[in-house]
DNA sequence: TTTCGCCTACCGTGAAACCGGTAGGGCAGC
DNA sequence: GCTGCCCTACCGGTTTCACGGTAGGCGAAA
């Protein structure tokens, strides 16, 4: 029998490519899509999975609580990340959750195909360049636990709104609490996520998929 | 004979997985890959190129810069910009460059299929979300040309270390310049893209590729 | 030569960010 | 009850940003 594959990824052009990549190997079947964490759930409620090609950066529920909540209730559901960032702490973050590979986007298709197989087989993948960055860290131990920064919603929401520009006061107004409140779940953000302005609050954001790299609604970046 | 095809986007998995999903026409051919602008232009110099698939944000060359220079040394080649965001300056701006098509990856995998017939015939192909929200700029005139903010060389390499969080006096020591200048360039930057505040400069230079969402070297955003 | 754009640098002001502490209320768990 | 976490809010301080103007040096272009 086939291998039941999910694709969860927000940009549908790359799930359809990536449905064509898979295509190729007749033990593979993409049995359904997601765009975002919540799909992904309501999928593996509804029918079998055997394994997820989960993004971390998408709107709304990232790939890593996905994979948390996911494995919660599909204990023999194999989830591969799948990011274009080959980010440290994702990868950490990712593999607490239960995730048993990861793969970046600047990887050859092949990569894919192999960490699929691996995976499949019960096996632990890695691409290179994400095996490379996270070898010290598995090799002290805690940090895989201790390393992992959940946020608060409140957090959650004070951090987008200030990736897409708004000032402490006018994140007071959109949540009707105060700007000094403000100033303070800022702090709290830094502080968890060792970042030490916003500009790298506004980067963790949107590698974070909490906040996209362009307003939707964007008239236009230039005058 | 069949349509010589350069796909150029940074990340080699979507490449690839493009790459099969084009396999599916037999009159389409991807005769080569790029990962940047620089790319694109050698593999033009070298070969005959019928189309390019053009990814807007890319390290190094960005696909406006990159679309703008391929069609001054090669007039007949055709280009559609395929980007993650519907930004409306993009748009413009690629279109300024001489692209004949924009579709965002948030489109369906046939819709690319769709665009590079339309293009090939020598029509215009913008996907419905990008339609809307240029037709508005296409109607007054004068904006299509009047909006095209070229950023200097200096000003590139000042937004980009301000994207990665450092502020006016690091960036001055790293630059070997007054803090001052920093902040003069930092404010022309504003007034040339019409941007008022870092966040809304980082999501810039990311969504550009003149700065990458996370650090490459990035130890880990969280303890 | 003059003009123009770019890079350089300084002046100033007010707002916002950044960093610390304190503290009350609500709510869940031991 | 006590503890711990979260959200709320304010106090203080220093640093940086955001925005304005002015201005000299320099190289390319008209």
């Amino acid at each position: 029998m086939s291998l039941r594959i999910v694709l969860a990824d927000d940009h549908q052009m790359f799930r359809h490519a990536l449905r064509a990549l898979l295509a190729r190997e007749p033990a593979f079947e993409v049995v359904a899509e997601a765009a975002s964490g919540e799909e992904v759930l309501a999928i593996a409620a509804a029918q079998p999975v055997d394994l997820v090609c989960m993004d971390i950066a998408m709107p709304g529920m990232n790939g890593i609580e996905a994979t948390r909540r996911l494995l919660a209730e599909n204990p023999g559901i194999r989830v591969i990340g799948l990011s274009a960032f080959a980010d440290r702490q994702f990868v950490l973050d990712l593999l607490d959750a239960g995730a048993r590979g990861y793969i970046t986007k600047a990887e050859a298709g092949d990569e894919l195909l192999r960490a699929i197989r691996t995976v499949r087989e019960g096996r632990i993948y890695l691409c290179p360049d994400v095996a490379a960055t996270v070898t010290g860290a598995l090799l002290d131990r805690g940090s895989l636990y201790a390393a992992t920064p959940r946020l608060t919603e409140r957090e959650r929401q004070v951090l987008q709104l200030i990736a897409e520009g708004l000032t402490s006061a006018q994140i007071g107004d959109r949540l009707h609490i105060a700007a000094s409140t403000v100033d303070v779940h800022r702090r709290n953000l830094m502080r968890k996520l060792d970042l030490h302005n916003i500009a790298e609050l506004t980067r963790y954001a949107i590698a974070r998929g909490i906040s996209p790299a362009t307003r939707p609604a964007d008239g236009g970046a230039a005058g």
